[in-house]
RNA sequence: GCCGGGAUGGCGGAACUGGUAGACGCGCCGGACUUAAAAUCCGGUGGGGCCAAAACCCCGUGCGGGUUCGACUCCCGCUCCCGGCACCA
């Protein structure tokens, strides 16, 4: 396979430098360099799992160490830093399960990454290492969780930066006259209702078979439980939200400001989603109670033919309360308060269409138009998230809709008409109309639609909402896909969310001085029977004092979910050991944002968008001084497996990065996953492309060797200028390529180079050059060889080589390609760019070319300098 | 269904701003070294035509059209694959 002695020679070296680069730091970033332009180059940080590092880490931290290495050699400072995202269901599940704490399994996992990290050869600056779960981080994490209750959000604020809209401090929350009058306990009511961070009833849900709380990516389609495939139930548990629909434009709008890839960011715009609707409020007859429905297609109103609201409308429960009054029978009644009992427990994963299902009310509305009767509805189709929660049913023009009448039996009205049909006339529509059978969605003219017959849809549609806002039951609103983030978690292994409840004061944030408020310590980790967290049973830590009134009061049990660490902890990188700030306002201001961040795509809406929004508030409220917190992001390709399809254990197709390092060294990994394929690429494994390198790696260390020992006996030798100009070539590529995140064409440049020269030994100052190139694919290599032609540690420190352009320009044989009527004919090799004049006379005068053009009209000649000759002939 | 990305030899992938398609690596074939194998080194390697070689010619970047002197690259219409979202009103 590959030369044992070489691999050993590796692993040696690889052994004496990491050790020195961590023992000296010799990666640390300076705070405030005085001439250096800064660079912050970050990875998203892992999360460390007791079975180490797997492919797809070792990659993209190899990859982004090769930039870091890179910059740092162009001479930026550098800051290249890592940490340990280190809460979460995993750690706390394996714990369990091998009956051990938590904070002890996840100290093992968090020495083994470490140490494999080191051994990869990341360049990281170990000073700043941050672990999410240590007191003094979380600290922080739950002094932001704090400013998010403090905060409201003025979405008319107008910031110093002139944009609209900003999080402000709850006190400054104007206070209606009416609420102000009836006292303090009111007035705290009526903020709870703005704070940032706010306790509403949320559903989770819970398995009764395991008697466990099951988080959301535990539901299997079709709503069971990954774990023992029994149904399970929803449940509706006050929790806490962070409300970042308040910024869902902001976090919009400003993605135009960013350098993510385009998929990055529909994926986040779609995620918000943004729309553009109409309310309508339909009045249940002879009442004053409205039903608000919303519709973004307020043009097919006239086809309206039921309102359905979803089962947790609050419809439903003034229903059961008053329908009897209203004349309801009792049948009706019992039927409606069954499918509601029902619906209300049922989960199901959204995307488990299920056939609808629905019930008459018994009750209707008033068309606000046309006057008629339209009966009520409660059907699960309609989803309580969005929009309103309820709709106006039109079938002719809606799939959803159309389906639903199907099976209640309702009447179908077409109020928009194709075009082409609505010309040939009453016949033709009618003909059509019988013929429907699914939803006519696209646009049309209008029919049957009072006074709006036979416009374009699409111009009636502004005109009837005018009509309708006019009559005062109608406004045109915004939606968003997005929800308020649900923020806490009924676990043990999290950040305690920092909030005490009272029963006279309600809830309360535990005060400043009183963080962190850390996670006790337990004698027996395990959820409780009924699914609660473990913390529920302590009891010591449990019962405190109310920070308003100072009698007693109990701590919340709920934990916070897992992005509440790693959303910010790019800021803590900065002033990991601040215990007076979450950071210091000028380290801030000199690091943020992170030029380059790179990551999973599976990161793109989560991680991404929460992290934007958490920094978009701490920036409104001072703490970062900018609005975004990273100017650059990037995916990361995955490794597949040998077979190309991506790794798992159930395929038996991983391949562990640590094996390979253990049998190769880290260098030529290294090189290999740069060599492997794009950045960004999904590609396989393959044990003989990494041998290919390795291969590679032991003719450049011979041919090292060889320039090495041509020295010695031979000090003044000195390449060619050719020679040289060669190298400076290939200087350029290299960076460039670096600089592009091509490090699979960097390293083809290196063998191409390789491939070319190795006969010819490098001179004293080609050889510093060459090492210099190889040292970011290949840290370890490059440190030793550094070390061996006698110059100064390290080469990592090292200015990055200069090419000089002139040189690069010069002793190119260039290969003119002559082409007749784009073909190509023939291939001329020239020494530097000639003239149009020179090409022409040495195409014609090739006779592979003059075949073409004999007893031919040339019409026309297009030269390219330095690259063709088309003679355009008739 | 909607949104985003993609399709290039046996394989991973190159190709500037529209200018020699297949760099580099793997694999494969042939040769050298060896008693032999491995390792290493040298040569070849998109498909086809020509008995063979050289020369030469034709075809070729998912499919069908188009623009252009010239198209992997741009435009129009598809197919398939990957990723995200999805009863979103």
């Amino acid at each position: 396979m590959v030369n044992r002695r070489f691999i050993n020679f590796l692993k040696d070296i690889q052994q004496k430098w990491s050790k020195r680069w961590v023992e000296e730091n010799l990666y640390q970033a300076l705070d405030f360099h005085p001439s250096k332009e800064k660079m912050y180059i970050m990875s998203e940080f892992p999360y460390p799992s007791h079975t180490g590092l797997h492919m797809g880490h070792a990659r993209s931290y190899m990859m982004t160490d090769i930039l870091a290495r890179f910059w740092r050699m162009k001479g930026k400072n550098v800051l290249f830093p890592m940490g340990w995202d280190a809460f979460g269901l995993p750690t706390y599940n394996y714990a369990i399960k091998v009956g051990r704490p938590p904070f002890e399994v996840k100290e093992e996992s968090v020495k083994n990454f470490k140490n494999q990290l080191i051994a990869l050869g990341g360049s990281f600056d170990w000073s700043r290492e941050i672990d999410t779960t240590d007191p003094n981080y979380y600290k922080w994490t739950q002094w932001i969780f704090i400013q998010f209750y403090n905060h409201w959000y003025d979405p008319e604020y107008k910031r110093p930066d002139g944009g609209k809209g900003m999080a402000r401090p709850i006190e400054e929350l104007p206070i209606p006259e009416k609420v102000r009058k009836q006292g303090k306990r009111a007035i705290k009511e009526y903020q709870d209702k703005f704070r940032l961070a706010y306790k509403g009833k949320m559903p989770v849900y819970y398995c009764p078979h395991c008697k466990i709380g099951v988080a959301d990516e535990e539901v299997e389609p079709g709503g069971t439980h990954e774990r023992c495939h029994k149904p399970l139930e929803k449940r509706y548990l006050e929790q806490w939200l962070l409300r970042i629909t308040a910024y869902a434009d902001r976090l919009i709008d400003d993605l135009d400001t960013v350098d993510y890839p385009e998929s990055v960011k529909e994926a986040q715009r779609n995620w918000i989603g943004r729309k553009y609707g109409t309310e309508v409020d339909f009045y249940l007859e002879n009442t004053d109670y409205k039903i608000t429905i919303f519709t973004t297609r307020i043009d097919t109103i006239y086809g309206v033919t039921f309102v359905a609201v979803s089962p947790e409308h609050s419809f439903v429960d003034w229903y059961l309360e008053n329908a009897k009054n209203l004349g309801v029978d009792d049948q009706t009644f019992e039927k409606v308060k069954a499918y509601v009992e029902k619906t209300r427990k049922e989960v199901k994963k959204e995307f488990e269409i299920k056939e609808k299902t629905g019930v008459d009310t018994g009750l209707n509305v008033v068309h606000p138009l046309t006057g008629e009767s339209i009966p009520v509805f409660v059907a699960d189709f309609v989803l309580q998230e969005v929009g309103t929660g309820a709709i106006m049913g039109v079938p002719a023009h809606d799939q959803r809709d159309f389906e639903f009448a199907q099976k209640m039996g309702l009447p179908i009205y077409p109020v928009i008409i194709p075009p082409g049909v609505y010309k040939a006339g009453e016949d033709a529509i009618m003909e059509w109309v019988m013929q429907l059978t699914k939803a006519y969605e696209d646009n049309g003219i209008m029919y049957a639609s009072g006074d709006f017959s036979g416009l374009k849809n699409t111009e009636a549609k502004p005109k009837i909402e005018e009509y309708l806002i006019n009559m005062g039951i109608a406004r045109r609103v915004k939606y968003y896909h997005l929800r308020d983030w649900v923020f806490s978690r009924q676990h043990y292994w999290g950040e305690p969310t920092p909030m005490v409840y009272c029963e006279k004061c309600g809830w309360n944030p535990v005060p400043e001085d009183q963080l962190p408020v850390t996670l006790p310590e337990l004698d027996d980790y395990r959820m409780a029977e009924d699914g609660t967290s473990p913390l529920q049973r302590a009891t010591d830590w449990i019962n405190t004092t109310c920070p308003e009134c100072g009698g007693p009061a109990r701590r919340e049990t709920d934990v916070m979910p897992n992005w509440a660490g790693s959303n910010w902890y790019y800021i803590r990188y900065l002033d990991p050991h601040n215990d007076k700030q979450l950071v210091d306002p000028k380290k801030a201001e000199y690091w943020l944002p992170v030029d380059f961040y790179d990551g999973g795509a599976e990161h793109s809406t989560m991680h991404l968008l929460y992290s934007r929004f958490v920094h978009k508030f701490l920036y409104d409220i001072g703490v970062v001084p900018t609005p975004e917190p990273y100017a650059k992001r990037r995916n990361h390709g995955l490794v597949y497996g040998p077979d190309g399809k991506k790794m798992s254990k159930s395929r038996g197709n991983v391949v562990n990065p640590w094996d390979v390092i253990e049998q190769f060294g880290s260098d030529p990994v290294r090189m290999y996953v740069a060599f492997m394929g794009p950045y960004d690429g999904n590609v396989p494994w393959s044990d003989e492309g990494l041998i290919g390198v390795a291969r590679f790696l032991e003719r450049t260390v011979e041919y090292l060797d060889r320039s090495i020992e041509n020295l010695k006996s031979n000090p003044d030798y000195k390449n060619t200028q050719e020679f040289t100009a060669d190298l400076h070539r290939l200087i350029k590529r290299v960076g460039g390529d670096i600089e592009n995140l091509k490090f699979n064409t960097a390293v083809a440049a290196l063998m191409e180079f390789l491939n070319n020269h190795e006969d010819t030994p490098l001179d004293a100052t080609n050889l510093r050059v060459f090492i210099k190139l190889l040292a970011p694919f290949v840290p370890f290599l490059a440190e030793d060889y550094w070390e061996k032609i006698g110059e100064k540690y390290s080469v990592h420190t090292s200015k990055w080589p200069e090419y000089d352009e002139k040189l690069v320009n010069q002793y190119l044989v260039y290969t003119l390609v002559v082409q007749v009527n784009g073909k190509v004919r023939n291939q001329i090799k020239v020494q530097g760019k000639i003239s149009q004049e020179e090409a022409e006379k040495l195409a014609k005068e090739s006779p592979k070319v003059a075949k073409y053009l004999e007893g031919k009209q040339i019409k026309k000649v297009i030269y390219v300098p330095g690259r063709l000759i088309n003679f355009v002939v008739g």
